[in-house]
DNA sequence: GCCGTTTTCGGCCCGACTGTTTTCAGTCG
């Protein structure tokens, strides 16, 4: 199979009309998938605001995320003759858009809505309590377009004779706007988690509570998260709500309600709770876990069969057939259970109904770590210390990575030091019982696609790691070519972080992943799920791609420290929501058994 | 605008919370 989309979006949205889409100075290079979805976003946007049919901006929004889901690039799938209304949600119309834009990296139908609907209209959508119908009457009653406009006419106090509107909106516009009316960025997955534990820690001990769950994108695991989504089960949803409201760190109190409550954190992160009764937990986990699409898919599925699907249970008539447990909810769909990390709608309904769902990969699987750095290169803690906290975490084995000598930030290791280490660790093997340090470099690939280390040296170690860590503006093709020579060395077992994107701080290099793929498939070289908090790369689209195409991955922690081995649950998380199997990985394994496969 | 072991036309998920809305629209999950 094939290749991905560039990581989300860059940076904030810019004011500017989408209609063109900026291209970097006279790099005449077809639009990438991710353009191809801002544009058809900025489309339903503006279409919702001309109250067009819903529909109608549902079916860009649809196409947009399936540009998303997309391992290979549009401009590739065209020159493969593909046809692109074989998409789900891409008909004749919108195959005929995106070929367009890939084209032309213009979309004309959406310059013609520009030229009635300002585009900045659709920035003001990102201010809470604004949405399609009332950025329309803002415009079309006070001529509003900007952010600043909107200030003005709330200022001028004409906001608030608007229907619909009036002077408490208008102070919540306010106060909006001078806060920079910026919705809060998304955060790194891992960078919620000790907020997310210590919420339902609490919430456990609120008035009757019996089952706290966090669910939403925290729970499908995905890499980041918009805001932390409670699903709580206790005959009091208003008592449970008040618990949360009281906690210190709430600023703001968005919306309470018998069953649901919303808070902002003085931190910014939003919360959302939902409180049903013990009979329909069940249904309330599967809605609130979503993602919106799966849950869709699966409330259509329910009206097919002649039921009714919510967050209380599943329904025949008045007759509730189903809702205590997610398990009772599949089953009664006719479905066998679906893990959240699948929970995308990116096929799993399909799977679920066939009993064809993958025996996802589980951290129990893991019988060790490939990819650990010591203070002999950028690692904070020592060989023994990195070794030993590997075998209490039940590891049979620990690859050493530290970096080569061509990192020199990461003070990497020349002939001379890395041949010491490897001494170090003969000894400390011969001295140490349960597990095995493997003799192991994570070594940079140079611009040419050399490898900073010879050959000698190579040959002592047990397992050699590859990986960019400079020249990351080649192009396309020479950071290609440059992958695929490394993996040409027949030493080279596994391509650390293949993309080298950094989430929320840089994109990967460019690079063609599909060939990437393609060729370590053939090379029987494994691509890593790098498992740091910030990197996980490949991500799930990729590393799902990678699997489809019979590459094999490797998950690795990148530890620094010996906390550090502890994210190797953040990469299996990711290999799960990339329908791996433990079958699909190199470290599912015994040493013996691995130490076989990478020998070619 | 998309889509079809009920359909090629007529559907498209379903419900909670807010506010000036006096009978429900708008926004959000
Ligand atoms: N039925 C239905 N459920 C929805 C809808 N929107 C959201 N949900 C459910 C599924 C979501 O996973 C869950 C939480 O909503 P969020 O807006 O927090 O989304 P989610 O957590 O998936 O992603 P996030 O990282 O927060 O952006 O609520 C909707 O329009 N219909
Ligand atoms: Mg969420
Ligand atoms: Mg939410
Ligand atoms: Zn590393």
């Amino acid at each position: 199979m094939t290749l991905l989309n560039a990581p989300p979006a860059r940076g904030g949205d810019s004011l500017a009309p989408q209609g063109l889409i900026a291209r970097g100075a006279g790099a005449q290079m077809a639009a990438q998938n991710a353009d191809i979805a801002r544009t058809f976003r900025r489309m339903a946007d503006l279409l919702e605001i001309e109250d067009a049919n819903p529909f109608r901006v549902r079916a860009y929004r649809r196409a947009a995320e399936t540009l998303d889901d997309l391992a290979e690039p549009v401009a590739r799938l065209l020159a493969r003759g593909a046809d692109l209304s074989d998409l789900p949600g891409v008909g004749e119309d919108l195959a005929g858009k995106i070929a367009e834009i890939s084209r032309t990296g213009r979309l004309a139908a959406l310059e013609a809505v520009e030229a009635r609907t300002p585009s900045a209209l659709a920035q003001l959508g990102t201010i809470p309590g604004l949405g399609p119908r009332r950025i329309r009457a803002l415009h079309e009653r006070l001529g509003v377009v900007t952010a600043a406009d909107l200030k003005q006419a709330c200022l001028d106090g004409r906001v608030r004779r608007i229907p619909h509107f009036g002077r408490a909106f208008e102070t919540r516009l306010l106060t909006a706007l001078r806060g920079g009316a910026a919705a809060a960025a998304r955060r790194r997955l891992a960078e919620a988690e000790d907020d997310a534990h210590s919420l339902q820690a609490r919430l456990e001990r609120a008035p009757g509570v019996a089952r706290v769950v966090v669910a939403g994108s925290f729970r499908r695991r995905q890499e980041t998260v918009g805001d932390l989504d409670l699903v709580v089960a206790a005959p009091n949803g208003t008592a449970v709500g008040d618990a949360l409201a009281a906690f210190e760190e709430v600023a703001t109190v968005m919306a309470k309600g018998p069953t649901r409550t919303s808070v902002v954190l003085a931190s910014g992160l939003q919360v959302d709770l939902r409180v049903v009764q013990p009979d329909s937990f069940g249904a309330a986990l599967v809605y609130f876990t979503g993602s919106r699409s799966h849950t869709i898919a699966l409330r259509e599925r329910a009206k097919a069969r002649g039921l009714k699907l919510n967050e209380y249970g599943v329904f025949r008539g008045d007759t509730r057939i189903a809702g205590r447990t997610e398990e009772d909810v599949y089953e009664a769909l006719g479905l066998a259970f679906i893990p959240p990390e699948l929970c995308e709608d990116r096929g799993e309904i399909a799977a679920g109904a066939q009993g064809r769902l993958p025996r996802l990969i589980a951290l129990s699987d893991i019988r060790g770590d490939l990819h650990v750095h010591t203070d002999a290169s950028d690692g904070r803690e020592s060989l023994d210390a990195m070794v030993l906290a590997a075998r209490a975490r039940g590891y049979g084995y620990v690859a050493i990575t530290d970096h080569s000598a061509h990192a020199r930030v990461a003070h990497g290791l020349d002939v001379t030091r890395l041949s010491a280490q490897l001494d170090a660790i003969d000894r400390l093997n011969a001295r140490l019982q349960g597990i095995v340090a493997l003799k192991a470099s994570e070594v940079d690939i140079l611009k040419d696609g050399r490898l900073d280390l010879p050959d000698e040296a190579l040959a002592r170690l047990d397992l050699v790691v590859a990986a960019i860590h400079s020249d990351f503006g080649l192009s396309r093709g020479e950071q290609t070519r440059r992958l695929l020579r490394a993996m040409d060395h027949p030493r080279v077992s596994i391509i650390a972080h293949p993309t080298g994107r950094l989430l929320g701080a840089r994109e990967g290099y460019a690079v063609d992943m599909d060939a990437v793929i393609a060729h370590a498939r053939n090379r029987g070289c494994a691509l890593e799920i790098n498992a740091h908090p910030s990197r996980l790369d490949l991500n799930d689209i990729q590393a799902r791609a990678a699997k489809s195409a019979g590459a094999r991955l490797s998950i690795g922690s990148d530890a620094h420290t010996s906390l550090g081995l502890g994210h190797m649950r953040l990469g299996v998380d990711q290999a799960r929501r990339a329908w791996i199997e433990p079958q699909n990985t190199l470290n599912t394994r015994s040493w013996p058994e691995l130490k076989a496969l990478i020998a070619r």
